[in-house]
DNA sequence: TTCCAGGGGTAGA
DNA sequence: TCTACCCATGGA
């Protein structure tokens, strides 16, 4: 029997928005299911128990199902409601976001829609390696390349398809070759090896980065084998900071074709252009993704 | 076959 | 700092 409860949103929160924010919601183990407009997900407690738990809006903010209790700890539910505050950015304020762009037209609808809101992992190491996936290949590989990866973490007891994102630990403790074979993913593999190996020694703390302002979590990416100014930008503003430009194929293709005439423009010119938002260029600008791919 | 996708590392200038 | 080239993978 499943038991739930609703965790508290700001008053801007928008449950779908935040979910389709960008394509997250595709990486296993999220699952987004349309006809019951709810997001699935698999994962494992700090006690290793694998849980499924199903995210949907409610009049309060979000309600929150565990599939796999009848009743929650206290201690289970704090961390549950942590977890799920995380991958929401439920703590959030995007007051001074849309009040500062009042002061520009045509973007009325970020603040109408309740936009902006974007989507998280569990864990920073997730989103590490699901970025590190998303690069120079096509967004159906990443989608696959995430799936594969997911199948080597925890199964769950009672649903042995039903997997919980691997921990670094799991991912470092393969053979190189069995793990570059089971996830296909080129020579991102070395990268993904290089990553888990340094996050299970210990060498860098995940949680501390966390912590850090933009400059210093985006040099802290960037110091990673594998990532580059746009893997550094994309975690940067997926945990709060907007003051960077992730630019790629993406970001040009919506530069020229939204506010270029059509004309692929420098990189120089896409950070000309966004400047002007300040310390929100970097959410302005993926708004402008999302707006173009809508189109 | 060739190109390229939600790029990054490296060598050489 | 800038450019050219290379890097596995898989779909078009």
């Amino acid at each position: 029997m499943p038991t739930s409860f609703v965790i508290a949103a700001p008053p801007q929160f928008d449950f779908e928005q935040t979910v389709f924010s960008h394509g997250w919601y595709m990486l296993a183990p999220f699952e987004w299911n349309d006809a019951s407009a709810t997001l699935c997900t698999v994962w494992q407690s700090p006690t290793r128990d694998v849980l499924r738990l199903r995210l949907s809006a409610d009049e309060g903010g979000v309600r929150v199902a565990t599939l796999d209790r009848d009743q929650l700890t206290p201690d289970l539910r704090e961390t549950v409601d942590g977890v799920v505050r995380k991958m929401l950015n439920l703590d959030w304020d995007l007051g001074d976001f849309y009040a500062a762009m009042r002061a520009y037209s045509g973007y009325e609808w970020m603040e109408s829609e309740r936009r902006g809101r974007i989507l998280v992992s569990a864990s920073l190491w997730e989103d590490l390696v699901k970025v590190l996936l998303t690069t120079n290949c096509n967004w159906a590989q990443t989608v696959a390349m995430a799936g594969r990866v997911c199948r080597l973490g925890p199964a769950h007891a009672d649903y042995p398809d039903c997997h919980a994102f691997p921990t670094p630990q799991q991912i470092a403790s393969l053979d190189f070759d069995a793990l570059a074979a089971a996830v296909r993913a080129g020579y991102r593999s070395a990268y993904l090896y290089d990553l888990a190996q340094t996050v299970a020694a210990g060498s860098i703390d995940l949680h501390a980065w966390q912590q850090l302002d933009s400059d210093n979590l985006f040099l802290a990416v960037k110091s990673l084998r594998g990532f580059g100014d746009y893997a550094a930008g994309t975690i940067t503003r997926m945990y709060g900071h907007f003051d960077k430009i992730a630019i790629d194929s993406a970001c040009r293709e919506m530069y020229a074709n939204l506010h270029n005439g059509g004309v692929r423009g420098g990189d120089g010119d896409i950070k000309a252009h966004y400047a002007r938002y300040g310390k929100w260029r970097g959410l302005v600008m993926w708004m402008d993704i999302m707006r173009r791919n809508a189109e």
